[in-house]
DNA sequence: AAGAGTTTGTGAACGTGCGAACAAACTGAA
DNA sequence: TTCAGTTTGTTCGCACGTTCACAAACTCTT
């Protein structure tokens, strides 16, 4: 279907571009041109165009996208058309605002368990899902063909559960847990680090007033 | 100081370094190469070096760099030498979770204030921190000099809460809602999307294992 | 003091990504 | 049919990011 590979910043964008065109949709706007999407998307039309054109040529020139038939065709790139079921591990705080996420299984991601060491936990629902041992990762994995794992455990214990999603046959870890995790080539990792993004702010809003002179916000301690 | 703009790909990996800083420190190592630190960070150690260098000389050839000298360094570069007061909006699951999230507050990082929409969760405390009224905004922007602000707010009114948030004098912006914010240009937005992780998982993954015969996990309905 | 060994900082080559600009392809009117 | 107007798909130049490779600069031994 698609011989060329597309390039990593394209697929990054494919999402974006997939909620612009369902945002849409429920306006029941039925077609539109690279330029309106792309400001659905808030990017450049250039770019929208080019990262389409990696996909196939699937707009009318004179016309626009039609936008049920792009996003099916954006769905079945990223692979959507098919369900995915996903282990979640490590239900606290996190854990539960994860499970309880509505954006997780409403696009072909479908929660099939919530994994915790805190034996005192097991048992408990959690969005209609009952929290069970760790140690049944493995036979989950099996019989549901589980391929994605979600990692919401404190930093300490993320390579090991790592390791142990690994051995089951899982080979896409969304990590939450504020550490580099060594995997093996076959595995994708993708890190969520909240830390991070606020330190990117703090560094750009650092260069925009370098004067903080007697500027509350400073006096009380943390 | 750093007279140099540092390029956007780095400032985005010095809290990367920052992070493996603090792990060696723990386990009392006060010095390291360049290649031990790439490792730790998860990066090849050409590109750490290169990223140092923008930041200035601060490593010491045939011995290595100072890990709390670094540590500090890149501190200061990112502006975590000062107090950067925060307020979350949309204290539902998610936002519980980030009132609680240590990794805030442990960086300079100060929880101000968590506003919510919905009056019946007003007064109730979250990890120490009254929920209170987001019309109050703009007087505890005012008061606490607050430079960013946190949404995770449903995606409906995450435009609205942005733009009260830019009116109230907030210039940076975390956005944990599923849209594409608009704002003017000396106001920076990240955005934090948990379903484009997934689906950019799901990608890989679907090249991965193109053959999906009887395979499980495809019978069960979401 | 000199030389061997180590590690940083950087120049240069390469690859990827972005945006402007335009030809190709469509619609609709005359 | 022909022509004007519209919008896609693609080409091209440029900027940015990554990696290699090595000179510069340090330590330590002899
Ligand atoms: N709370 C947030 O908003 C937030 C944001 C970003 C990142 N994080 C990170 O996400 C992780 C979880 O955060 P949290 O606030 O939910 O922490 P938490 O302490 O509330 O929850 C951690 C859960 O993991 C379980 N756990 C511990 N070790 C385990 C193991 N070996 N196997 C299985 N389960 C195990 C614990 O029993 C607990 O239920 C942390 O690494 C944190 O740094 C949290
Ligand atoms: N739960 C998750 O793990 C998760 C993950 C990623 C993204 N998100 C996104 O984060 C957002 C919040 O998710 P959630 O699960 O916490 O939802 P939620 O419904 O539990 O919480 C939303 C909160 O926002 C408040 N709110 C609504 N309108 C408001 C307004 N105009 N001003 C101030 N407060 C307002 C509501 O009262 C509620 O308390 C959603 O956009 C969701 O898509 C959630």
């Amino acid at each position: 279907m698609s011989p060329t590979r597309i390039p990593e910043a394209t697929v990054a964008r494919l999402p974006v571009y997939l909620r612009a065109l369902n945002s849409l949709l429920d306006s029941d706007i039925r077609s539109c041109s690279s330029e309106e999407l792309a400001t659905a998307a808030g990017v450049n039309s250039a770019k929208l165009r080019k990262d389409l054109s990696h996909l196939g040529s699937y707009g009318t020139r004179g016309v626009g996208y039609d936008v049920e038939y792009l996003r099916y065709q954006i769905s079945r790139e990223i692979g959507l058309t098919q369900d995915w079921p996903v282990v979640i591990v490590g239900i606290g705080n996190l854990g539960h605002a994860l499970a309880n996420f509505s954006g997780f299984s409403s696009r072909g991601f479908r929660t099939v368990a919530l994994l915790d060491a805190d034996e005192s936990r097991h048992g408990e629902l959690v969005a209609g899902c009952p929290i069970r041992d760790f140690g049944e990762l493995g036979q989950i994995v099996r019989e549901h063909g589980v391929a994605i794992g979600v990692i919401a455990t404190p930093a300490s214990a993320a390579q090991a559960v790592c390791d142990q999603m690994i051995a089951a046959g899982i080979r896409s870890v969304l990590n939450f847990a504020p550490t580099v995790l060594s995997v093996p080539e076959d595995v994708d990792v993708r890190m969520v680090d909240l830390s991070s993004e606020l330190q990117i702010l703090a560094y750009h809003e650092q260069r925009k007033a370098p004067h903080v002179e007697g500027a509350p916000g400073t006096e009380g301690v943390a």
